[in-house]
DNA sequence: TCTCAACTGCGTCTT
DNA sequence: GCAGTTGAGA
């Protein structure tokens, strides 16, 4: 039980409290992962659970991938027989088990958002309906929202109250279309994301028995980010730790920023309302950050009216000031962050990879992409279009998928004429048709097309009949590997491809290589919890896979740029989050109501708790968006944190005096405090005059006779006496101490130092 | 049925 | 800024 000492009281509770319920609050960086992992090797060491009867769910792969390798660390190979993944994944291997009572078969295809939403374009298309009414996107958020909610198609029809909302909406028509889309995933052996989540729940309601086989398996049940549960995934669940009651569910109310996908905050209260027995652990001391970093964590989620009390403090340093930097477009701000990373990295001899640059919008990286590359910073970036949603990806994953299950329309569409075959809209359309009307197969119906295509179009359906079927066969013979190279051989992809010269084109056949080379990979894994190695289980695999999960340039070295969604559950010495203005943070969209603005903080919140040495907030006065010049405001995000801790960047400290009153005319509140708050606070090192001028006409001189008693200026730190040189060439240092910041080393290779020799 | 050019519309986050 | 759609012409 030696773990145990490394840990504090509230963290011991929630190792040891296994049996009976228990919700852990968990402040960021309060050491929530390491509670958890410690928590199931306790179960696994101390009290001999087999790892077979621990279930422990999670919200994103990477989140349980590196859960289980903490785990395997404590406790050895046996954690590999824990059952522990997402919602989605671990429910898609109950539901292919069990599938058969649901009229499924175990091979059910899982749609992605794409290939949902050209399901009810295609639907819309058929009903004859206006589809600049029934937008693909909104209908299935809709659709989305009752699955979520475990609303079928038939009670939502059922429901007044929803079609008097959709009347009101005008489209009357909303109802049918989620039973159309229902019916058409069902006859493709199909389920989208959320029918992995409603189905759960529906085998467990109707098949008691499969209910009781699974309660009895998991003895031990443990939910992470309990905050972002939806109602479907809350009464799983429930329901599986009915019997036993031994279940713990970790969370932060603060950082529920999934709202928008059903996540409920809802569940955290029900939780206590249905076991009035629970035990509630709150952990609030914060092992990561700065107390300045925490502190303004603290000071912005207060302006939120729905949390639940918890005191997040730290006993780590004070730390920096947070940084705030004001640029007059993106473009700027993208050379601000860049120039700040190629300062700080030379004053701290920090690394690439301990940054991170977090914006609210993908469409943000373009611009620190930019600035970094001019500055020959290397980064990566998270997210954004991933590998298996890329055209030519899925072009050859839909071959793929109909050679295993000749239901799946979406993936029929995708491949009938690809390569180009002659078989146009209209044939698709009749197909399509003539199965949904007569309710038979697809499959059967392109067996059949004679009967009402033209003879051409028929032909052409035959020949592409004929190549699946010879597809099948090799499946049935051969691995995936084996399989997948037959098949982007022979149904012209590849050729297609390589036809294809341009940049783009020599890209796509790279990425269709990559490809195959992971489903070699896949084959060849000596992996012996994975046996199956035909391309169905190598589809089963991957579509629960995210960009995220499949990043392969994990070189370090790296700048970090990603949305602050994805950061979530991450940590970085120095981050920066860009983008600070109305409308974009908080987003327009989200304005429409206090929860949603509240939401908008709780991200926030999330993006400045991932700090642990030094924050960086930034804004632009312009930027394009939709590709037009937009002039922007600061963020009210920005006014709401004590000015007391915030530290205003020289590059507009130096406009202050004459640029920022063009804020106090738009914003007089914002301006007010923020400007008191300097001049309460940190404006002493700009007060001089003469400092001011020297910084803007800044001209670094030449350190190699750079010497002890120097008098030296700063672009940041302002003036300066040396102490000390250290060592020579590429690693001199100078010990400097700064009239306003305190004793600083700098790597003279890349400090920018004026010699004052007065 | 296919191809190219013009045009529209649309932007959050993710399993 | 770009992808996806539409429409005309081959």
């Amino acid at each position: 039980m030696e773990y145990l000492d490394c840990l504090n009281e509230a963290q011991k509770d929630g190792v040891v409290f296994t049996d009976g319920p228990c919700m852990i609050i968990a402040g960021a960086g309060s050491g929530k992962t390491r509670v958890l992992t410690y928590r199931i090797a306790h179960l696994i060491k101390s009290k001999n659970i087999d790892p077979f009867n621990i279930l422990a769910l999670t919200f994103t792969n990477k989140a349980s991938q590196e859960m289980r390798i903490r785990i395997e660390q404590e406790v050895g190979s046996d954690a590999r027989n824990l059952w522990m993944g997402t919602f989605h994944s671990v429910f898609a291997r109950i539901l292919r088990a069990e599938a058969s009572n649901l009229g499924y078969p175990s091979n059910f295809t899982i749609y992605d958002t794409d290939d949902s939403k050209s399901l009810i374009k295609a639907l819309v298309k058929e009903k004859g309906l206006d589809n600049k009414i029934y937008k693909p996107n909104v209908v299935l958020n809709r659709i989305s929202a009752a699955k979520n909610r475990l609303i079928s198609w038939s009670s939502y029809l059922q429901n007044p109250v929803f079609q008097a909302d959709d009347i009101s909406q005008l489209k009357p028509e909303m109802g049918n279309l989620y039973k159309a889309y229902s019916a058409r995933c069902f006859k493709a052996d199909a389920m989208d994301f959320d029918d992995l989540l409603f189905n759960t729940n529906l085998l467990f309601k109707d098949f008691p028995e499969v209910l009781h086989k699974y309660q009895h398996r998991f003895h031990y049940v443990m939910v992470d980010e309990f905050q972002d549960t939806n109602l479907s995934q809350y009464l799983i669940t429930k329901k599986l730790a009915a019997v036993r009651q031994n279940i713990a569910v970790v969370g932060d109310d603060a950082q529920s920023i999934y709202a928008f996908r059903g996540a409920d905050i809802q569940n955290i209260l029900n939780f206590e309302k249905d076991y009035p027995d629970l035990r509630v652990i709150k952990l609030e001391q914060n092992y990561r950050s700065t107390q300045n970093i925490v502190n303004v964590a603290n000071s912005i989620i207060n302006h939120n009216k729905a949390q639940l009390h918890k005191n997040v403090w730290t006993q780590n340093e004070h730390g920096e000031l947070i940084n705030l930097m004001k640029a007059t477009s993106d473009n700027e701000e993208g050379k601000l962050v860049a120039s700040s990373i190629f300062e700080e990295k030379a004053n701290h001899q920090y690394k690439n990879s301990d940054f991170a640059i977090l914006y609210r919008t993908n469409s943000q990286s373009r611009a620190m992409e930019e600035a970094l590359r001019r500055v020959n910073i290397s980064y990566k970036v998270v997210g954004g279009l991933s590998f298996y949603q890329r055209r030519e990806i899925k072009d050859l994953m839909g071959y793929f998928r109909f050679v295993v299950n000749q239901n799946d329309e979406q993936a029929l569409r995708r491949i009938i004429n690809l390569p180009k075959r002659g078989i146009g809209s209209g044939s698709i359309e009749k197909i399509m048709v003539t199965a949904y009307d007569h309710d038979i197969s697809l499959w059967e119906v392109l067996i059949n097309v004679k009967s009402f295509l033209s003879p051409k179009a028929a032909t052409a359906v035959h020949d592409f009949v004929t190549k699946i079927r010879s597809f099948k066969i090799i499946a049935e013979q051969s691995d995936a590997f084996k399989t997948a190279d037959h098949i982007a051989k022979e149904s012209g992809l590849l050729k297609l491809l390589y036809e294809d010269k341009t940049i783009e084109g020599l890209n796509r056949y790279e990425n269709v290589q990559e490809l195959l080379n992971a489903i070699k990979e896949f084959v060849d894994n000596p992996d012996e919890l994975k046996k199956e190695k035909g391309l169905g289980a190598f589809l089963q695999e991957i579509a629960l896979l995210s960009d995220a999960d499949t990043d392969k340039n994990n070189e370090q070295e790296q700048v970090t740029l990603m949305t602050i969604h994805s950061a979530k559950g991450l940590e970085f010495k120095h981050v920066y989050v860009v983008g600070l203005e109305e409308d974009l943070f908080p987003s327009q969209m989200m304005l429409t109501s206090r929860a949603d603005l509240e939401e908008e903080r709780r991200l926030f919140y999330v993006a400045i708790t991932r700090a642990q040495k030094k924050l960086s907030l930034s804004y632009a006065l312009t930027r394009y968006r939709y590709g037009r010049l937009k002039s922007c405001e600061p963020s009210r995000f920005i006014e709401e944190i004590d000015p007391a801790y915030i530290k205003v960047d020289r590059k507009w400290s130096s406009e202050k005096f004459s640029g920022v009153s063009s804020i106090g005319a738009t914003k007089s509140n914002y301006a007010k405090n923020l400007v008191s708050g300097i001049q309460r606070q940190k404006l002493k090192p700009l007060n001089g005059k003469a400092q001011l001028t020297a910084t803007i006409n800044f001209v670094p001189s030449d350190t190699s006779t750079l010497q002890e008693g120097m008098k030296v200026e700063h672009p940041k730190f302002g003036f300066g006496k040396v102490l000390r040189i250290d060592q020579e060439g590429a690693q001199r240092k100078a010990k400097v101490y700064f009239e306003n910041f305190g004793e600083k080393t700098l790597l003279l290779s890349f400090a920018k130092l004026k010699i004052h020799n007065s």
